[in-house]
DNA sequence: GCACGCCCGT
């Protein structure tokens, strides 16, 4: 059906309407003209009111109300606009319900914007319903919805389904492949994404599109995969996927947190449209390597080339004060950031300054931070001070902050291990005792730590004392070799103040097969001598653990890299690139 | 050429 000239002449109108003012003078005129009950004419009008950047969800409900004969195309546009916010999605399946109710004909457009109020609110058997009304209609041939539906199951923890429509799709796009590596990433299944990805470049008919690199380099700098990693920036620059800066940002963030920092500096350079992500990105990715000089040099280039600082940016800014001990500077911009930025601080921001004070050994200061703030401290930030005590052997306050991660029933069995650490430290047995009594009552369980490394573009993973590699027996003959070896050069485990799993009998076992030192000897087991072993930690790695890749990194001739949650050290020659364990 | 869609950067 073709539309008038007045009709088309007024809808274009709508469009260039830029402000709400605009839009209600054109109501009223419309309203006088007798024109604002065209259905063409209100469609347009609906819409431009009901979705960004001019929404307005009350005014469009209103005017929705009064019109009499709503149909598929004004309803799809109302649970649209509703399926936005989280807030709203429950509505938007109300008025999907009330569609069905009348009896009119739903289209793909309609189940998928229902399907994504379902996501929005975590509602499964909506969502199950729409399922079903799909086959019914059959609309599963329309791409986008059969998308939607995989990912609408991947958000809702059903990974299993959303694999099983992927398997039966006859043509799969690069959107499908997309859904199925975040849903990966999402149940955990990290490492199955890089065959995914190889399985996808094989694949005929699609290939990696820029969203598909994002989510990729997302996974390398999360598994510390740097050769993954730069495998995919090489098919990012002979592919041309630089639609965007997304793409370099995200290069720029992999590199950094695979502790290159200055192939993530080569990346940062050769872009010419840096914006406050990519600045941010950099300024964070200094940080987290221990040049925070550099960082905060950064950062004042940054606004020197006229770009504004947000949120995250100051997260940046405030952890490389953190990372260098930079005290004085870390309180300037803290509270220079609302007053001179304004960029009101969140909770990161304040974890930043406990960090930074704490290990100052300002204590007092940083409980005192936390108490003085407006928004509530979450268990991570207590674990920040906690950690701080155990660095200055704090146990008065140590044991307060437990009591505040207990009061948040947050407490976790590593929490203890730190307490229990600076008791031990101090030659507090009986206390120790108590605690490890404490833990067994309570019946806290301690989580394995998992120390990852990548070879030839695939990532293994260690639990301490694994014995599930399909190497391990090579692996823990290596292992006594290196143990053997370091001997001969002087290296005694240090056992007295640090120890992660608390059950065990034999600290000394334990220490031989933290997870990392295995991940070292396969390592070692897979280089030649000069070559960089990069080892990823999701714990603080232990002091013996740190003396033994000292050691290691001197006897066997390799650089090693370890990220222990988000900071690296680098050891070479014997010697590690932070001048202190901590 | 009447509105509307899936995956997404620090």
């Amino acid at each position: 059906m073709s539309i008038s000239h007045q009709e088309r002449t007024i809808i274009s109108l709508i469009k260039s309407c830029t402000k709400k003012s605009h839009l209600l003078q054109l109501h009223s005129h419309l309203l006088r003209t007798s024109n604002f009950y065209n259905p063409t004419i209100f469609l347009s009008f609906l819409s431009r009111f009901a979705l960004p950047p001019l929404r307005d969800l009350s005014y469009s409900s209103r005017i929705f109300a009064e019109f009499s004969q709503p149909n598929v195309s004004l309803y799809n546009t109302m649970i649209r606009a509703h399926s936005l916010n989280h807030e709203s999605a429950r509505t938007g399946l109300l008025f999907y319900q009330e569609l069905l109710h009348l009896g009119i004909l739903s289209n793909a457009f309609t189940s998928t914007f229902a399907l994504s109020c379902c996501m929005k609110i975590k509602c499964l058997l909506n969502g199950l319903q729409i399922h079903s009304r799909i086959l019914k209609d059959g609309h599963l041939c329309d791409s986008f919805l059969f998308t939607s539906l995989m990912d609408f199951y991947s958000c809702l923890d059903k990974g299993a389904e959303a694999c099983k429509l992927f398997d039966e799709m006859s043509h799969r796009d690069t959107v499908a492949w997309n859904v199925m590596i975040s849903c990966y990433m999402r149940s955990g299944r990290k490492r199955d994404v890089f065959p995914l990805f190889d399985m996808m470049r094989n694949s005929n008919g699609c290939q990696p599109d820029d969203v598909t690199c994002l989510h990729v380099l997302q996974v390398c700098a999360s598994l510390n995969a740097l050769e993954f990693g730069t495998k995919v920036h090489k098919y990012i620059v002979e592919n041309g996927i630089n639609t965007g800066r997304n793409v370099f940002n995200s290069l720029i963030a992999m590199y950094s947190r695979c502790g290159c920092v200055e192939k993530a500096y080569d990346v940062f350079k050769q872009m010419d449209n840096k914006d406050v992500v990519t600045w941010s990105a950099m300024i964070s990715g200094l940080a987290s390597n221990g040049y925070g000089r550099d960082a905060i040099e950064a950062f004042e280039l940054m606004l020197k080339e006229g770009i504004s600082p947000d949120d995250q940016t100051f997260t940046g800014v405030l952890s490389a004060c953190s990372h260098s001990g930079l005290v004085n500077e870390g309180r300037k911009f803290f509270n220079s950031m609302k007053t001179n930025f304004g960029v009101r601080p969140n909770i990161h921001h304040y974890g930043c300054m406990v960090d930074l004070l704490g290990r100052a050994g300002l204590l007092e200061e940083a409980y005192d931070l936390i108490n003085s703030m407006k928004i509530q401290p979450d268990a991570t930030m207590w674990r920040t001070l906690l950690g701080a005590c155990r660095i200055h052997l704090h146990v008065a306050l140590g044991e307060r902050v437990i009591n505040n991660l207990i009061e948040l029933k947050a407490q976790e069995a590593g929490d203890y291990v730190l307490l229990l650490n600076i008791y031990s430290s101090l030659g507090n047995w009986d206390k120790v005792i108590e605690v490890r009594k404490l833990m067994k009552d309570k019946g806290i369980q301690t989580t394995p730590a998992s120390s990852t490394i990548e070879w030839k573009g695939k990532v293994y993973e260690f639990v301490a004392d694994d014995i599930s590699h399909p190497r391990k027996k090579e692996i823990y003959e290596m292992l006594d070799e290196i143990n053997q070896q370091l001997r001969i050069a002087g290296y005694v485990s240090e056992i007295t103040s640090e120890f992660n799993n608390v059950d065990s009998r034999s600290k000394q076992y334990v220490h031989s097969y933290h997870s990392e030192k295995l991940a070292i000897a396969f390592g070692i087991l897979c280089t030649p001598p000069g070559t960089t072993i990069r080892v990823a930690k999701d714990l603080r790695i232990c002091v013996d653990c740190h003396n033994f890749s000292k050691m290691v990194s001197a006897v066997y001739d390799r650089k090693i890299v370890i990220r222990d949650r988000n900071r690296f050290h680098h050891f070479q020659g014997g010697q590690c690139s932070c001048n202190n364990y901590w």
